[in-house]
DNA sequence: GTCGTTGCAAAGCCTTTGCAGGGAA
DNA sequence: TTCCCTGCAAAGGCTTTGCAACGAC
């Protein structure tokens, strides 16, 4: 049966606060915080259970490398901006689903990275 | 000055004859059947280099990890076939650039991989 | 002969795993 | 008390780097 660690809730609250896709080291500076001696192989495994259960998802980030977000925010994509370096939840999906693959093939799933300059960092 | 080897022009060829994204593994391995002494020290340096010139793109991919390919071919995405694991090239783009983003943001650069079942794999 | 390139081995990241001790139920 | 979970250290992938020898020009 799983059990409630110090750890675990750590975790939990690292990415119910902060509510963006993060990276290891920003779960692991976070969630020291709370637990000051978490380890990486601790957070690691938690975070593999949690994408398991279906609570987190992983993502393969071009730029950013392996984040891990809340999985439970509906359909959406990311932004990356260049300039200030965040990563930015897209509501919706740009993606014409009709005209994406050739007549014969079927869609399961599919990801979309987008880059550029965000608000802020145009003005 | 750059020189020309046997290891670069066997890489070259390996791309040019396969004409399609390829991973460390499949490099080392058709590049070896023309340089039987090829490392893969070598390959990653030049593979870099030939990004860096340009001839080549580095690419992420979610499922197969870091691919190479020919940068020459115009914009385009990549489909995985979940059964028979092959990556195709997808002609066009089927994202709707502009209601990717929310207003006030720019687009420098994007990415779309989709994956499923490839037309062979349905029937 | 010069100096860019290679092969080999070692090192560097990121992530996983083995193991013994610790703690939740 | 049970046995899941943690911390630590080691190991496993993938990629880069240091170095001496090689070879293109």
């Amino acid at each position: 049966m799983r059990r409630e660690t110090a750890q675990r809730r750590a975790i939990e609250k690292v990415f119910t606060r902060l509510e963006r896709p993060l990276c290891i080291t920003e779960i692991m500076e976070h969630g020291r915080e709370m637990v000051g001696t978490l380890n990486q192989a601790t957070v690691y495994r938690n975070l593999k259970r949690m994408v398991a259960s279906g609570w987190l998802k992983r993502i393969n980030h071009p730029t950013l490398g392996t984040l891990w977000e809340v999985a439970d925010r509906g359909h959406h994509h990311h932004f990356y901006c260049n300039v200030c370096r965040n990563v930015y939840e897209l509501p919706g999906c740009a993606l014409d689903q009709k005209n994406a693959v050739p007549p014969g093939f079927e869609v399961e799933n599919h990801e979309i990275f987008i880059s550029g300059t965000c608000k802020s960092c145009l003005r």
